[in-house]
DNA sequence: GATGAATGAGTATTCATTCAT
DNA sequence: CATGAATGAATACTCATTCAT
């Protein structure tokens, strides 16, 4: 049982942003590289990566494309950033917000709202970056990406085969990780939160209960 | 009740294809223009739209880049016709699905059956690249694909609304649709029925259960 | 002895020229390809090969920028054509003009007589690029010509090695091979027949006197 | 006749370089501005100027490349500098050796030993670059460097044209001169004093006997 | 219909040079 | 003097599209 009060998030967003930016795992927002891995997600997202040009890139924090390469060696070098650093920080989010959760079922139910979180707040730009833009990612840069990518992935399956093994859970882990991978990521494309209606706490609750996991559900 | 045998497909495929081809609403398989679009999802989705050429689509089919244009008047077009053509084969094969089932719940069991045998089966290529390559389409073509899948997606709607005035379905039958869309969608990045394991009617009735609607379930 | 007339050429270069234009060792000096390695051995020589733009070598033939590439992968690509091309030309030039001379010490002047005719020559140009651009080729096209050089460097060690066995040459082979080819080479920063005083064949005559191998040298 | 011991050089190297840096005509090698130079030397003899970057340059000899241009103005003005420098110090090492040679056959002798020590010791690079990169200098540059060449090489002619008088050359003297500087210059390709074999007074024999002009020759 | 050479606008990337700190 | 971020013009190369044959 914690003593935060009850309406404040479980772990501080910010505490954990900056602690990576300390660690140089991630960029500051506030800093010039910060700034064009913002509106490079917001590029590829909306026109794609292939069809982002530098001379976009650069228009949109300011430069010239020539000083783009600067900062980073190789226009794909800024798609690989975008993603690394998305991953690292949702990652350190998710593991927060799921060590501050005491049973498992409210774990899984931390997970389920931090990645909505992620892919329909801040990092929204990025995560769809991360699930449309992977193949215009280099072989060797998508061997990278996936190490980081099994980390995240693996704090999903801890708490599933957990789920699996106290009885709560009928299905695979492994199949219902994939199935809420692509319905929560597909949110993206339809869910709009800012215009009332479903609330991000009531979409978490309507996918708790799809998995026969709501508080009432004694099943 | 039907007098079909017990394992044969209740509706024929083939009957449905040839049908259409008579209609001139999709092209066949065996001519030159069928041959290239079939090449061209393949390729489409392996490499991404923007990274596939011209040449690699007339390599594929055999001709000469300069020849392609004699069937296609730009590139564009061909990813539009590979979008259209599937979704109008896709549309009348769960058509026929749902109207050879019964009760609406086993509708639903049709529509979640043939749309992961779209997905996985032979169309599948094209339906990754309806998904992965939206974006490429030129707005125009946007609003003429979205007009199609307006009818495909109306045939879910149906089903989804009368089970949930039945009482069968308690959430809303828009964002059940959606979160089908997405764990359905993304079954192409990672479910390979071909390997063994699980089967695609095995997978079917892990969703049906997911929505708590498989037959033994009484909730 | 040989009834050819003493005035005409002791081999036919147009016939060794077409000849191995038929074997596709060297382009037709007339296709567009062929045109574009004499604009580009000239520019190569007059610009270098680094200043020398895509843009100028396409001007130079009167085509865009773009369509060079239909003709040849890369820039880099059409200097080593115009180097593997020269190569073959002139082996096969100072072998016919060896096989026509009966002694070594007319071989022997055969070989000077083809190479200073190489360097002033119709070739004069792509022999200057061969010396001065060598270090603008990568190393595997490095190695490519190496091989051709290796062919026909043996012609002229053959020769020397055979009138140091005769006793006629004194110094060593190597040795007297490397400093032909540099003052040879060198004649393309100075010498201009066409302005009158020395002739090709003075010349030829003032190289042998220089290595004490005139005819009337009993040295 | 002079008292100097036999086997010390007949001029001082040192001596001459210091009164050189006294008076400003080259840099000094400890310098910085030396020692950038002495490393454009080599790159531009490894990787010709062209495809050596003022970063390389600048990191050479351990700094910034902004740094580059509070020493010299421009990339071109590091090009001149190291062609004008070695002008000016193997012009005054020249003058030198033939001062101090008796016989006109020895001031040859000289020369000719002074220009392989030129090209294949110390400033052996420098040379290089004289020769290969004379096209990427400017015109005026080369107007400016012209002049200096010409000073050197009228130190040849003198010595050439008077022993043509005397009847010890035959052929003439700017023919001879040309083709020395061409089989001299390309020594630098091949000719490996380090490895053993032919050493420097070896191969200055070898040359003065190809001119028939050595000591025991009588012609 | 098919060809394939040509187009020309577009792309990422390079790099000598500048200049505020 | 030194730095290093920024510039901006230039570069080789790509590719959908055209069209005479």
């Amino acid at each position: 049982m914690s003593f935060r009060p009850l309406d404040a998030p479980a772990v501080n967003h910010d505490t954990i942003l900056h602690s990576l930016i300390a660690d140089n795992l991630v960029s500051d927002p506030d800093s010039a590289r910060g700034r064009l891995l913002r509106e490079a997600a917001r590029l590829f997202r909306d026109k794609g990566y292939e069809r982002t040009t530098v001379r976009d890139l650069a228009a949109a924090v300011g430069i010239q494309s020539g000083s783009l390469f600067h900062h980073f060696r190789t226009k794909e070098e800024i798609l690989k950033a975008v993603m690394v650093e998305t991953i690292r920080l949702n990652t350190a989010v998710m593991q927060a917000a799921m060590e501050a959760a005491d049973t498992n079922r409210e774990k899984l139910r931390a997970l389920i709202s931090a990645e909505l979180e992620s892919i329909n707040g801040q990092t929204g730009e990025a995560m769809a970056v991360l699930v449309f833009e992977w193949r215009s990612l280099s072989e060797p840069s998508q061997a990278e990406v996936l190490k980081l990518r099994d980390i995240y992935e693996s704090l999903w399956l801890e708490v599933l085969t957990a789920l699996k093994e106290e009885g709560a859970l009928v299905a695979d882990p492994f199949v219902v990780r994939r199935m809420l991978t692509g319905a929560l990521s597909w949110t993206v494309t339809w869910y709009r939160p800012e215009r009332g209606g479903l609330s991000q706490e009531g979409l978490t609750d309507q996918v708790m209960a799809m998995l026969g996991l709501s508080k009432a559900d004694s099943r």
